[in-house]
DNA sequence: CAGCTAATTAACTGATGCGTTAAATATGCG
DNA sequence: CGCATATTTAACGCATCAGTTAATTAGCTG
């Protein structure tokens, strides 16, 4: 039934317009009017959207009178990006060349036993 | 129509039987028949997943004989993990440090000029 | 070629996603 | 209270997704 957190957050972020909004947040909290106002969609869609991305924990919201505010939670993002790290060996050299490091440093250390 | 390249990656990697078929693929190349092993779903339905990645550039596709053999592709996490990189500062402490030092910079370089 | 294995495509189903407009709810204010 | 503003919920339409089974395609091999 639910969803796990990881493809809670992957598909919160597969929506473009979820984006755009998670980049206006980055510059501070803002009402779902003011968050609306860049789009060409209805308001009601905005509201979804803003559930979407509660839902996956990346915004937070508060009330003020009549107002609801979004402020950026970050932590699902640290979320996808340490799910992601676990493939870092297979674009970036620097890890690369580390984790050919990391085997050398396991492989000596395994070797006295191995000669014996 | 056709979604944003980000859009196709992060949709790509909601789903958990995806995920998990690439976790597969960074240990080595396999086939759909392999690929399809650990899973309680039908063969039709790996096929399609992997179109999915393919399409978002997360695996390449080779055949041999009648066999055709998947293999990770990382570079469209690279490409999300950079657009996550925009966000590191609301999460990471070292980042944010990085950022208020990096501020501290720009703020003495300009100094001079704002002070005559 | 006939038959085997590997994989994909076709056709269908049920659930979900994203949009709409209209109605409902929440809050502040004269 | 009664009205204005901000936002959400309801009800609907349509497209896409993820799965199924059955049929088809692709490539070996006897």
């Amino acid at each position: 039934m639910s969803a796990d957190r990881l493809s809670l957050i992957f598909s919160a972020l597969a929506d473009p317009t979820r984006r755009a909004i998670l980049a206006r947040l980055s510059e501070g909290e803002a009402t779902v009017n003011e968050l609306a106002e860049p789009f060409d969609i209805s308001l009601p869609a905005v509201s979804r959207h803003l559930k979407v991305l509660e839902n996956a924990g990346l915004i937070s919201r508060s009330r003020n009178a009549q107002w609801r505010s979004s402020k950026l939670e970050a932590e699902p993002l640290r979320e996808a990006t340490e799910w992601m790290d676990r493939y870092r060996r297979f674009w970036d050299a620097s890890f690369i060349r580390l984790d050919a490091h990391l085997r050398k440093i396991q492989h000596d250390s395994e070797d006295p036993g191995v000669k014996q």
